[in-house]
DNA sequence: TATAGCAGCGCC
DNA sequence: AGGGCGCTGCTATA
């Protein structure tokens, strides 16, 4: 498979670095010149995905594989398997400083002009070399591959945006908080409710948004409360309570999910938050703007796919105690993972009593719970799956020494320093402390190597089923045909022609499959889906209404 | 007046 | 003393 580069050159023009051949294109021929090139099934390589792929989305270009060189590079910086003096040189420093592309300007990608110009085909020559030279090359070159399909994944489904009904997201507004208000003034129903709580509590100037001022009504009301969280406050006893909460909840709708949110990330029907591939160390995403990590129960109901047309969701169960069987080669574990609920399957082999029990157990193991009934779980769960709480263990003994720890495919913690530079602005003294810190690490470090790769399956997961899916459609543009509208960590929504729905469906299940051969080989881990087929996002996941497969033709639009 | 930090909430 | 995120408003600080 040939590569080729593309670097920006000072002006509207573009280096593009093709078998050799070394020419200058204009911008403006860009997409022409990577269709042309797209039949021969070329591997794009350029500096951030997120800087070349909207606009080439926006002229009809679907890119068929790429290599992202940022994120390739600060993978490989971290890797303890790579030679990091491989990656020196020519302009390397700036590889270094590089940090994601903004989602609105990317201008704002540049840190100075050399790093707006940086030479891909210097950098890909040095990755290149640097992963021939690991002794974990074939699993570096998975995970390169994985991390940038992921990349075309985040730009698609920007592009695509989820299908989003204003109608359905005003009138749920409307229906709990009233009318929209003038800007800086509270809706009518949560001024009502601020109303009531003044009077519950006898506090006629009180603004519930008030951290200090709520405690001191509460307190006046004799009511015994360090906090104002939801959760503590449920346990008091107090007339006004019931409002408070209430207050809070909707309070925090119009704030996080208000009309404010519809004006500034739904645009053409469609809801497009920004996505940021390994924007978090684990290797997951973050997201950088529309809260795309938490997408809220609430508003979900908007989300209805068009005329015609459904949604697949399809999310893994139990995504991260199935991996940790798999990289543990746990054989007990991978015994009770067969099947669509592990815990359950704990149960039935006699491992432990309840399923409230295996959870809490196995949470505690990945978490690093050390005290309450989890950690009393750990200890018993231990002796039954040595090997898969061995891992964690010894991840978090190693995090404890500051020793960088490593995912399947090898990606690497940050070092404790790293940590350290972020937590604190003084290298902490006493000795109380230093420990404290190191054993915060060694949680982050057991968690990280499951997490991380969770990560790594669910990239594997989601850009197997990108290439099923656009093989799936036989022609027409990439929203024309079954799409990526949606991903979160073990989660996908894919948006497709209602005649299609069960084939995406199974698709989804296909990909799992290959995800979990090409992490785990011949281990077989079950990484069992559940898929709903659903007009509207907020039914997904609901008993009954996908439990039976539908016959092609019964899954018509439902209005 | 601008900004950083924190609390609280949402998601996995 | 259970991991990872982002967003909002309030609060303290300069």
């Amino acid at each position: 498979m040939t590569r080729v580069s593309l670097s920006r050159l000072p002006g509207e023009r573009v280096r593009a670095v093709d078998g050799g051949t070394d020419r200058e294109v204009p911008v403006s021929d860009l997409p022409a010149y990577v269709t042309a090139r797209e039949a021969e099934a070329p591997r794009w390589v350029w500096d951030d995905t997120a800087r070349w792929y909207p606009s080439l989305l926006a002229a009809g270009v679907r890119v068929q594989r790429c290599h992202d060189l940022r994120l390739g590079h600060h993978l490989l910086r971290r890797a303890p398997a790579v030679d990091g003096r491989l990656l020196a040189g020519e302009e390397s420093e700036h590889w270094d400083r590089l940090g994601p592309s903004a989602r609105s300007d990317p201008a704002l990608f540049s840190i100075d002009d050399t790093a707006e110009h940086l030479r891909a085909d210097l950098e890909d020559a040095r990755q290149l070399a640097a992963v021939a030279a690991s002794p974990e090359a074939t699993r570096l070159e998975l995970l390169l591959a994985a991390e940038s399909s992921g990349a075309l994944v985040a730009a698609e489904m920007t592009f695509a945006g989820v299908p989003w009904r204003l109608d359905v997201h005003e009138r749920l507004l409307t229906d709990l908080l009233g009318p929209r208000p003038l800007r800086g003034t509270r809706p009518q129903k949560l001024q009502a409710l601020a109303a009531e709580v003044r009077g519950a509590f006898d506090a006629p100037g009180l603004n519930p948004d008030s951290r200090p001022e709520l405690l001191a009504a509460l307190r006046r009301a004799g009511l015994e409360v360090t906090d104002t969280r939801a959760s503590s406050l449920r346990a008091l006893e107090h007339p006004g309570i019931g409002a408070l909460l209430r207050y809070k909840q909707l309070a925090h709708l119009f704030s996080t999910n208000g009309w404010a949110w519809i004006d500034e990330w739904v645009s053409g029907g469609r809801f497009r938050p920004s996505y940021q591939p390994a924007g978090s160390s684990t290797g997951r995403w973050s997201s950088n703007g529309g809260g795309a990590l938490s997408f809220p129960l609430q508003v979900r109901p908007a989300a209805v796919a068009d005329d015609g047309w459904q949604f697949v969701v399809a999310d893994v169960a139990q995504l991260e105690p199935r991996v940790l069987a798999g990289m543990s080669g746990d054989r007990a574990l991978a015994r009770s993972a067969r099947g669509a609920d592990l815990y359950q399957g704990m149960v039935d082999d006699g491992a432990v009593a309840s399923r409230t029990d295996a959870k809490l157990g196995l949470l505690g193991a990945m978490y690093g719970a050390t005290s309450g009934a989890s950690g009393r779980m750990v200890a018993d769960l231990t002796r039954r799956y040595p090997a898969a709480f061995g891992l964690v263990e010894e991840a978090a003994r190693a995090g404890e020494q500051g020793q960088v720890v490593r995912t399947l495919l090898g990606r690497g913690s940050p070092d404790l320093g790293d940590a350290w530079d972020r937590d604190a602005d003084d290298p902490p003294a006493d000795p109380d402390s230093q420990a404290r810190l190191r054993r915060a690490y060694g949680r982050f470090t057991r968690n990280f190597v499951v997490q991380g790769t969770g990560a790594e399956w669910a990239l594997c997961w989601i850009a197997d089923l990108r290439n099923r899916l656009w093989r799936l459609g036989a022609t027409g543009t990439l929203t024309s045909r079954p799409h990526l509208v949606f991903f979160l960590h073990d989660e996908v929504v894919v948006h497709t022609p209602a005649a299609l729905a069960e084939a995406v469906a199974a698709q989804a299940a296909e990909a799992a499959a290959t995800a979990a051969g090409l992490l785990f080989r011949d281990l077989s881990i079950d990484f069992p889906l559940n898929v709903s087929i659903v007009r509207s996002y907020a039914d997904a996941g609901k008993p009954g209404l996908t439990a039976e497969p539908v016959a092609p033709g019964a899954s018509r639009p439902q209005t």
